[in-house]
DNA sequence: CATGAATGAGTCTTCATTCAT
DNA sequence: TATGAATGAAGACTCATTCAT
């Protein structure tokens, strides 16, 4: 958590410092981007770093909880609630591409944050990053099968499993079939990336479809 | 590609250095790792390291694809061929499993490597690292499709992607879910990992049901 | 150009750093003179180092900057301005070589520097290096084959490089007549070298009278 | 001087790994051209170096005195033998550039290392270095002098001095008024180098006038 | 005599962090 | 609270030389 004096900053100024860090976290691994590069490119003191988080570690945590947040706010307001499970899900992945669409440089954050276990040494991470899309998805998992809408010889620790890990990286397909250029984009700052709206429905189709059907209650 | 003095050391030595490798690289991201650290652990001198490799970057790529082969030559002797798409599905699901239990250094290496995307800068990776396993998934897809094991209704390249994302981290669900402590054991050289095979079949069948269902060509 | 840092500090101790740098590229060539041994001596941190100069190269084109603008400012104090030119190149030469006597340590660095073309790579030096001297020397030829002081058959660009080597090898001249040790002197920091000022005079006379009868302008 | 290995070796080897060499020399200084680059472009393996030379230093030696040597021969071959001093100095730095011009590989060396005094450090390198041009010109001088072909009121060992200087530079002067650039043609290893004969006839009666009449006897 | 692997000291440079102002 | 200089450990990598085969 950042210290007091963080906060206390210009909003602006704190937005600059949070977008100028995500950007080095998202193109290099959390060793390799240095804080002396980042305050070189905000322009702040080096010193001054130091009075709004504890140390590198701090700063990054921050990151990659302010980034959940984001998105899982994002989604929160831009996905329609849907009675039915796989109609929710569906607007899950769409809300979640729009996010990625729209915020390029936070995805790519996401993208190569996730899975950086030996970034930090020596914590239990899992208690300093939050994961609300996670405990979200869980729970969806678990009303849906209360609800009957997913077949209940489907184990739901391992539903979760598959439909946060399809969550998670179906934005890496969109940029890997529609050669988003992810990467060289964020670093020269230029996005949004174009990739029409339809497109992505359409891709969100095919992903849910091969979900639902393999989820779905049905009886045959 | 390791210079040919690697090749000529005797194959014990190759392999600790392989080995020791692939522990640092494991447990560290790219850049963490040191190529210090690297030989004071193996004993050998720094010199004759870049007598092997070119440069720390060429090791490490090195690594990825020795990884890789050595997974995809695991599963290839493992997986018993099936004339069934899914039965097929399920067996390399199955063998990888049991290579990632019985190589829990290389599996954990593997998975970290997995979402490096920065690790190596400026260079198009896809060309130097191999990916056999994706490369047979994909083939094996496009079989299913015309043996029609998959519905035809089925994108096979979002198929494909679903597949593969699954292989590739279904370990990481039993790690998680188990307590295997994957980190812990591979730093402390402790392994193989215990878990009863019968534990792995069920969830592989868990696993397995679930896409089956999902791909699998049906009428309703 | 050294960073602001490197200008901000105490005279005193940016004096140090200037001399003992230039005593370690005045004995070893640019490559064999380590910023680790300069370091070492100065007994400043390493890092340090790094805060007032981007690196070796630009501390080193930093002194070769500040040598020649040494020398030239010294000489232009030093010289008496005369209408006749070569009453003038004689208080040149004579100037540069009381300069040289008196500033060992630079000079000996300025006869290592001399040439040394392959000492930076990849740079276009001369847009690096001021030549302050060999620009006013060339301007001289100029104005006094214009005053008709040089024969009107002379070449001035050849004028001015024979000048030009001969002001600047001419310290290295004495050094060798009068086994002037510069070399030693330098790296024990002995100085100032013993030489009469009248042995200078009279070698200076020798110098001017070779050269002058053979510009001048005569009816033979 | 170099091991009796060096000398049993078939001369196209010899000659081949004294290229390799002096081009290396050539385009860095003493430290920075390595013997591990001469070796790798050599083809020759390491140790066998060290069969030949016994270490780095001998080597360069050898290649100083190789190059002052070939020079000096082809000086003595080219110029014609002349009475009086001015027609043979004349003589001398017309064959001099003529050996630049078609040997730009010895010639750039020869520019690299001329002022190199730190190369070799703890030796008295005089000892080591073979100076047979400068030993011819201080005899010229002198017998010039003798002759009467040189003022009287010259000092003999500035005019050595002066000649030696221009000597050893004059193909420098060339090399920047004509943009041969020496530098790189050579690493590109693309000469001889082209400048019509008539333009250095041109230039050397230039800078002979220059001389000539400076120490020429005459009255007024 | 040729080979080429082994060696470890030494190179330049960057880093996270501290601390005095 | 902001600043930015100071620090020295550590990183990747190269080098000249040795030596066993």
């Amino acid at each position: 958590m950042p210290k007091k004096t963080f906060f206390n900053l210009p909003s602006q100024k704190q937005n600059f410092i949070i977008e100028t860090s995500l950007r080095k976290f998202a193109s290099l691994n959390y060793t390799a981007a240095s804080l002396s590069q980042i305050v070189k490119e905000t322009g702040i003191a080096k010193g001054s770093m130091y009075q709004y988080f504890e140390d590198k570690k701090e700063l990054y945590i921050y990151l990659v909880n302010y980034a959940n947040d984001m998105k899982f706010d994002f989604i929160s307001e831009e996905a329609e609630p849907q009675d039915e499970f796989f109609a929710f899900y569906r607007e899950l992945i769409r809300a979640g591409s729009l996010f990625d669409l729209t915020h390029p440089l936070i995805s790519r954050f996401q993208l190569n944050v996730m899975q950086q276990p030996a970034a930090i040494e020596g914590e239990n991470n899992s208690e300093l990053l939050s994961n609300r899309l996670g405990e979200f998805i869980e729970n969806l998992i678990h009303t849906a099968k209360e609800h009957n809408h997913i077949a209940d010889y489907i184990d739901p620790g391992m539903a979760t499993f598959v439909v946060n890990l399809q969550t998670m990286n179906f934005f890496k397909y969109l940029n890997e079939k529609y050669n988003l250029a992810l990467e060289k984009n964020v670093e020269n700052r230029e996005y949004p990336l174009p990739l029409p709206m339809e497109t992505v429905e359409m891709e969100v189709d095919n992903l849910v479809k091969l979900v639902e059907v393999g989820l779905r209650w049905h009886n045959n």
